[in-house]
DNA sequence: AGCCGTGGCTTGGTG
DNA sequence: AGCCACGGCT
């Protein structure tokens, strides 16, 4: 990414603004540069205001990352007005300001997946997990395929997708009802907004007159369409994608698009950047041979100036024990001989599972680690609770938030109370907290119940009164010491230090809204409302730390590392079984295209012979994407008649005092994170 | 009968 | 690490 000047093709795709531009970016090959230049570009010299641009991204990162980089780029009055949103907070940007056209209150919760979770729970009358997911994910998929209700419950061709289909129905049914969307309507709706409303669109058109879209390889029908809408017959946008690293099919990804916009946009100028400014040839040669067996809507070749490189390494291991501690013995060995730092390298996988045992040899030779993604702050159960609270002063008609806060604390009002309420509002078809101040359900009530459901409800419309008011942050605190959290924390189930550590981060989330509170100057409704799409991850100082990353290969996309050992390179692996069995081997090997690129300077690839599954051991067949590397650029490690395992010029012995010496000088091996 | 610990198994995961 | 199924316990 260093790169001292813009090369022809990234030059060519920064300065063409006369009509739809897609830019295919190889791996590595500075797409982000070309989008932030492009920002620049056109407000110094296409004459678009900044506040008529929008460059788009699927993850918050990414959407920081870019900003932030425009920001040196240009001045604040440059930028001034430009949306650098992810699709979610660009659809809610929308919907805030048009909910009503499509019946909704301007003032709508989003949910996140947990809460859809329950209420399709609910609707099926379930609690296995697996089945919740399994339904959820084909209602999303429909989701994202534009499909309704109606649509599926006519095109259901089997038992399963009928149960789906009505699932659909009840839980759209459930949303409206409550007021509420789910990360997939915030996309949805929209498009169905403008198709209905051509003024809105016209209107929204008018605003965002350039659009760049980020991962273009990665959108959805339904994403699509958006951005097809908003660019109208201008058709001025750049969208610039990979094709080769498109691996999110299973979540509605459609590579179909790429074909669509050169449908579309007949005009549409393709411009592609290969020359690649991370890898050695060697890497890229590998990665162009193992993409070459898919089939290809457009020729693409990554070349680069950084050397030859060494050749891949092949590492054949006994059994996955043997495949850990090899892994961690090479790259402690590797450390030493080149003394690079622990986070030059990586551990990439294809499925979580698969960490446990790296994570056991890494502790054993005491290395720090750093596991990819996490929990977000704002999915803790405590943090929810507020939440809960929140959301229910910001939409009265938020069910599941008014359930939940009723319950946390108990305060009286129980089952009996709650399903009365629940009867009468579904009567009704009034939301559970308006249902609650109707004097036809209070007689049915008795009076000690009454009472705490009575006071339950003043409280919460003296917050929304208050919210609209007074400062987030201490607003927040004072709900928290109004309903007596912090001691109710203590006397629950939890250890006094779990409880110390839960009210901790309620105080760190205070401190949040405060901050964010008098930063953005809002209150704690419309903090509330852009809650649902933030990710705050922990390990704030990532990046920093001298630790070994691991990711699977899907998390690793986009990241990049000088030495990455690419592990469990085995047929039923990767590729996956599951994706063999359902014809869908062209994924993986984006997948292992992915993997192989984001290595640097240096790549081992490891396989087992055999695996421990279901008590037996069962022999496995190394990765048929390894035999699709030329031979010439690989060197075997492990196999009868290549080189041993530990390299000749290292003795056996002499890497075991190597390891120990490391192990016991190497006194870094804090405890690892998480 | 319900509650638990244990062991085997596991595609991937942003908003 | 999580989820489920199973088996042993109260």
């Amino acid at each position: 990414m260093s790169a001292p000047l813009l090369n022809p093709p990234q030059r060519a795709a920064i300065h063409y603004l006369d009509g739809p531009l897609l830019v295919l970016a190889g791996a590595g090959s500075g797409k982000t540069r070309v989008i932030t230049y492009k920002i620049a570009h056109l407000v110094r010299e296409g004459g678009i205001p900044a506040r008529h641009i929008a460059a788009i991204t699927f993850t918050n990162k990414a959407a920081r990352e870019m900003l932030e980089r425009v920001g040196k780029l240009m001045t604040s009055a440059e930028i001034r007005g430009i949306t650098v949103s992810t699709f979610h907070s660009l659809g809610m940007h929308i919907l805030r300001q048009e909910a009503p056209h499509l019946g909704y209150k301007p003032q709508f919760s989003i949910l996140d997946s947990y809460d859809a979770g329950k209420i399709i729970a609910d609707i099926l009358n379930t609690t296995s997990k697996d089945e919740i997911r399994k339904v959820q994910s084909q209602i999303s998929l429909w989701k994202n395929d534009l499909k309704t209700p109606d649509d599926m419950l006519l095109a259901a061709q089997d038992q399963w997708e009928s149960v789906c289909a009505q699932t659909y129905l009840a839980y759209q049914d459930t949303l409206t009802a409550y007021q509420a969307m789910d990360f997939d309507d915030l996309i949805r709706l929209p498009v169905q907004l403008f198709r209905e409303h051509p003024e809105v669109l016209l209107k929204w058109q008018g605003k965002l007159r350039y659009l760049l879209i980020d991962e273009y390889q990665d959108t959805n029908t339904c994403q699509y369409q958006l951005v097809k809408l908003l660019t109208g017959v201008r058709g001025l946008f750049t969208a610039v994608g990979d094709d080769d690293q498109s691996i999110y099919a299973w979540r509605g990804a459609n590579m179909e698009n790429l074909r669509l916009l050169q449908q579309d946009f007949p005009a549409l100028k393709v411009i592609k950047l290969e020359q690649n400014y991370r890898s050695t040839a060697r890497i890229l040669r590998a990665a162009n041979s193992v993409i070459s067996n898919n089939p290809k809507l457009f020729e693409k070749q990554l070349w680069s100036e950084l050397g030859l490189g060494e050749p891949i390494h092949v590492v054949q291991c006994k059994d996955e024990e043997h495949e850990a501690e090899t892994v961690v013995q090479r790259l402690l060995a590797h450390k030493f001989e080149f003394r690079t730092e622990f986070k030059d390298y990586a551990i990439l996988y294809r499925g979580n599972y698969q960490a446990r045992i790296f994570e056991q040899a890494l502790r054993n030779q005491r290395i720090p680690y750093q596991m990819a993604g996490g929990q977000s702050f704002f999915d803790k159960p405590e943090i929810k609770d507020l939440l809960a609270y929140m959301r229910l002063i910001a939409n009265p008609d938020d069910d599941p938030a008014f359930i939940r806060a009723i319950t946390t604390p108990k305060r009286g009002v129980g089952a009996g109370t709650l399903e009365k309420l629940g009867a009468w509002s579904g009567q009704y078809g009034k939301s559970l907290f308006a249902a609650a101040h109707d004097a036809g359900l209070r007689v049915q009530i008795q009076a000690a119940q009454l009472a705490p459901l009575e006071q339950f409800c003043d409280f919460i419309s003296q917050l929304q009164y208050r919210a609209t008011r007074e400062e987030a942050g201490k607003l927040a605190l004072e709900l928290l010491q109004a309903i007596g959290y912090e001691a109710w924390l203590y006397d629950g189930e939890d250890s006094p230090k779990i409880a110390e550590t839960k009210w901790k981060n309620l105080l760190e989330m205070v401190a949040w809204l405060a901050r964010k509170g008098s930063d953005d100057g809002k209150n704690l409704i419309e903090l509330t409302q852009t809650i649902a799409l933030i990710t705050m991850l922990e390990g704030r100082d990532e990046g920093e730390v001298d630790a070994v990353r691991m990711s699977t290969l899907h998390a690793s996309k986009g990241l990049e590392y000088p030495h990455v050992f690419l592990v469990g390179c085995e047929e039923g692996i990767l590729p996956h079984s599951e994706s063999v069995e359902n014809g869908m081997v062209e994924e993986e090997r984006r997948l292992m295209y992915v993997g192989i690129t984001r290595a640097q300077r240096s790549l081992t690839l490891s396989y087992c012979v055999k695996r421990r599954r279901a008590g037996e051991w069962q022999f496995i067949e190394p990765s048929r994407f390894i035999s699709e590397i030329d031979g010439d650029d690989l060197r075997h490690f492990g196999k009868p008649g290549a080189e041993p395992l530990v390299s000749k010029t290292e003795g056996k012995s002499r890497l075991a005092n190597l390891t120990a010496m490391l192990a016991g000088k190497d006194k870094s091996g804090d405890p690892p994170q998480n």
